[in-house]
DNA sequence: ATATAAGCGAGACGGTACGTCACGTCTTTGT
DNA sequence: ACAAAGACGTGACGTACCGTCTCGCTTATAT
């Protein structure tokens, strides 16, 4: 695995990245999660097995990197209002859940678990920049005066993101209502939080 | 697969399935998901993997028939109030949720999702049965007048579960509070119940 | 790999030890020693990878079995002299050594040397052996009378085995003159023996 | 490859030749010749793979230039008899060959056999000058008068060679005993010789 | 009492995927 | 141009697990 620098030699092409995500993209939304052998994605993407074991170590990190590389995790826009906001950060994370079946994020998850290294970066890389989102969002409305003490933000975290997770996964109920479902949990996560039904912040 | 009438023929051993599910529970806390080869459940068991074929046509359907076998899925007490009965009801499910490390939860959902026959049961079997008695607790409401009508048993599902759901297999996080976030999930969505934030049943 | 004697268990099939052996000899015939991946002759027995590799521990030692499986090592009859003897003896390991091309012996030698485990085996197991019988045919000759005293095996045996193998393997001549060869260096090596050129066996 | 005349460009650096013998030399005494691997080569020798192969088609290529690079094939000098001068060149030839372990023999021997080009190429430029010099020995013997007509050269290289060839890569004897044996053979072979075993040569 | 049917332990078998390694080619940046 | 560095396609290796099968034996019920 090449660190970071590297003086000479000739330098990864961009195009077999590309190719590499393409290629398990495709075969996740053609032929599912079961389907995804790294012989199958060096087919498609016309590329070598040991060039894609050149950039991952493992099978499952390909699909992680690939699966998670860009999700948006910034902040939502200011809407002005707590339950605005949480909607919107909560209807992204249901549109990034919809995006594949379900079997792609149970097996995707059950990779995650199943290694500790996965596990530590999905820790670090997303729950926690997620969690700090929605820190932000609660400071936000602090400051307008929203709330009066800063809610637990782990325990706000499973309020918002749960929801979605079970709809979406675990029931395997119809994506195209998951934004129904955003505004609903929206709507009473916001009223739950300004009624002070979850605690306050330990740290 | 043995159909139904046993004519002749040594009868089953039942020696056999309790240490078959005695294997499996065993290497899962032991070694976790990804240890959990048929072969070491044999020989753990000390039983053929013929045996354990004979009872199971996959692998995934022993572990599904020995994790998932007697969850307690009877209405809980009537309390007297609505947050009470959701609050038993996910304490429950919080309770089950935490029995197996977070990679026995996840693995075995990959698994349930990646195999159709299983997704049928588990949906038929678990989700569906819970579903009903969501509704359940919702009629007693309803009859006892703390709701004006009946809110979707599917989104309400998701609500209940999704938390606890989230806290202990997305976010991994401490077991131990389950039955504090239980008690506010009771809480925050029998409110909304209350307040109409849920749409009502379609059917 | 099983040792020797075994309880239950299905047996092995006598059928793959054979197809293997006819995959094996197979593909030297037609391809050459450089063609013989194990996928090939799993492919060509009609046999797993899995099942070769049940047997040998590695391609070489597969290839060591199947080769020199059933060398015939007994010692010539006697034909009433040293010469006679000898010549027996070294055209019939003429005879074997022409039995395939020369880059099967000389791959299956380097095969041998770069291993240490079958190093040891072909030693003992057939070096060992071969000079034993030289022995054998010596101590006739000295009872006979032809003889007065013992000559060294070792290098009694380098300079009948040389030549057949030079012969054959290293400058790749016509393996019908091998007969010819064998019946002079029969003649060489037993007037060089009455003559005391070979010193007398040090042990 | 480059042909012959050098238009313009950075000239080859002899430090490299130097250096990739000397890395080959290196792998061979230190880890055998299973470890020469051209990756290895060039990291021994600071040098990369690019520019080994632009002096060597295949590693063969390379490994044969190294190893067999400056055999002494010229014609001993006359000992005054057919003995001595065969003894002084078997005696060179047991030098050579004990010059690297056994397996770095087999293994280049085997991949000569491999590769017809490299066959030829030793055929040629190794056993075909070998058995010039030799028929120069016979020549000079029948001009002495030790021999009355000319011997079969095939033959008697065959068995001026094997012996030796057998003791130190076959049997994979003490090659410091290969003196001791050359002597041997160089008498035994003259004996032979001189006794008229070996045919007249048919050309 | 004995034949039939099936359970059982042991382990061979075909198949599929994994991750590794080496070869020989190619593409970059120096020099 | 040649050199170092190293990415790339190819193809074989040996391992692991799955689900099926074939043995020889045991244990019930049905004649």
């Amino acid at each position: 695995m090449r660190t970071s620098k590297s003086a000479g030699g000739r330098p990864r092409e961009s195009r077999v990245d590309t190719a590499i995500a393409a290629a398990v993209t495709g075969v996740l939304a053609e032929s599912g999660y079961a389907a995804l052998t790294v012989d199958a994605v060096a087919a498609r993407a016309g590329v070598s097995k040991a060039t894609i074991y050149r950039r991952f170590a493992t099978k499952q990190e390909m699909t992680f990197a690939v699966v998670l590389h860009d999700l948006d995790e910034a902040p939502p826009a200011d809407t002005g209002t707590l339950e605005g906001d949480l909607g919107a950060l909560i209807e992204r994370i249901g549109e990034q859940l919809s995006r594949s079946g379900s079997d792609v994020m149970t097996g995707l998850l059950a990779d995650i678990r199943a290694d500790a290294t996965l596990t530590e970066r999905f820790t670090t890389t997303y729950l926690a920049v997620e969690r700090s989102v929605i820190g932000e969002l609660l400071d936000r409305a602090i400051a307008r005066g929203d709330l009066t003490r800063r809610p637990d933000p782990a325990i706000t975290q499973a309020l918002l993101l749960g929801p979605l997770f079970a709809w979406i996964v675990v029931l395997d109920e119809d994506p195209a209502r998951a934004p129904e479902l955003a505004r609903i949990v929206a709507r009473m996560v916001s009223d739950a939080l300004a009624a002070g039904v979850v605690p306050a912040d330990p740290s």
